[in-house]
DNA sequence: GCTTCCCGCCAAACA
DNA sequence: TGTTTGGCGGGAAGC
């Protein structure tokens, strides 16, 4: 039986199970689905578990992300505040500036270090942390929150936003947000919440997993998978039919339903780093352009020239690499998507009522 | 065999 | 004290 037949089978066992149907990622897709829509300003937990037919705990993971790049606020317990895509290019300045005063270094290789001290400092939910008189407590409290998800993908964020990379491993993030701890168990802990956030972050294309199969330390070709960024060549015709579609999926990440119109291309600029945080700097008040889903979308590159110098410098246990899609790219994108989201939303609506009228 | 990451246990935080 | 939140890692799907 051929593979292709073998799953159809199987899709028609009630008992099948695929993962790929739960993942965090096609669940953030549907989770937005639901919110990114006019008149939407509360999200109830319980409303979203049960809508996306998901236990609670999943609930919380995404929205820790969602909130993590502004797109939510915490109201009250079991609610939240929808504040949209609109949101996220304050949150990422925010989050520089954080970069910034912490001293993370831009250098390009991840000085374990610095990247260290943003545990214990980094971002407005530690800016609360009560430093209580009791140390053992407050230790204890201080230690869950260094670990939370939340603050994990901020310093996630921050890693690309600081780093002159474009393309960063998970391996490689996560040691250099354990800092100093070489533990084993707590790195494999590490990258699976990397993992996460990276599901989620794909699922709203900030984020991209490289479908190419380059071995960072050598440059050579390996038979290990890489996340990767846009680029904007004009290679997209392969996957022009599917993208048309809204979405595609591949090496199990399925994206989102919205492509950004132009991203810059991987390593297209001398300074890519001054770039970046002219970009930042432009964020708030950038008042993009973007184009509908008919343009063409940034096809898949992976170039070995411009693989970051501290992939290079130790062999990655675990070999996953990811690009952040660049600042300026962040603009059209998010611009992109709020007003793809609600075209798409009308788009549904009419079909609806087509449906219905029929 | 290795990578990826879902799942749910259970402890901390909160009301 | 009951409920909410979410860290954590086992282990299975996928490749």
């Amino acid at each position: 039986m051929s593979s292709v037949a073998h799953r159809e089978s199987e899709s028609k066992n009630p008992y099948y199970y695929s993962r790929k149907e739960k993942s965090l990622g096609l669940l953030c897709s549907n989770f937005l689905n639901f919110y990114n829509q006019d008149g939407v300003d509360s999200i109830g937990l319980d409303d979203a578990a049960n809508r996306l037919g998901v236990e609670r705990r999943r609930i919380y993971d995404i929205v820790n992300i969602l909130e993590s790049v502004g797109v939510l606020s915490r109201k009250a317990k079991n609610q939240y505040f929808w504040k949209g895509f609109s949101a996220i290019p304050r949150a990422l300045d925010e989050l520089k500036e954080e970069a910034l005063r912490e001293n993370f270094s831009t250098s390009g290789v991840f000085h374990s270090a610095n990247v260290s001290s943003l545990n214990h400092c980094g971002g407005p939910s530690n800016s609360k942390t009560v430093r209580k008189d009791k140390p053992s407590v407050s230790n204890k409290v201080d230690n869950r929150k260094e670990k939370s998800l939340g603050l994990l993908t901020k310093n996630f964020v921050k890693l690309f936003i600081c780093s002159h990379e474009d393309l960063i491993s998970l391996d490689n993030a996560a040691t250099a947000l354990l800092g100093d701890i070489h533990d084993p168990t707590a790195m494999r802990t590490k990258v699976r919440r990397l993992y996460d956030i990276a599901n989620v972050f794909s699922s709203m294309n900030l984020i991209e997993k490289s479908e190419s199969s380059i071995d960072c330390n050598s440059n050579e070709k390996a038979d290990m998978p890489m996340l990767m960024k846009h680029n904007n060549s004009k290679d997209t015709h392969d996957r022009s039919s599917m993208e048309q579609q809204g979405r595609y999926s591949s090496k199990g990440f399925v994206f989102g339903p919205f492509t950004p119109a132009s991203v810059p291309k991987v390593g297209d600029s001398g300074n890519k780093n001054e770039r970046r945080v002219k970009d930042l700097e432009d964020l708030a008040s950038y008042r993009p352009q973007y184009h509908n889903q008919d343009s063409h979308v940034q096809p898949l590159a992976v170039r070995g020239h411009h693989l970051p110098e501290f992939c290079r410098q130790r062999p990655p246990s675990l070999t996953a690499k990811m690009g952040f899609v660049g600042v300026a790219a962040l603009s059209d994108l998010f611009a992109h998507y709020v007003a793809a989201w609600k075209s798409w939303n009308v788009e549904v609506d009419e079909k609806k009522q087509t449906q219905e009228v029929s």
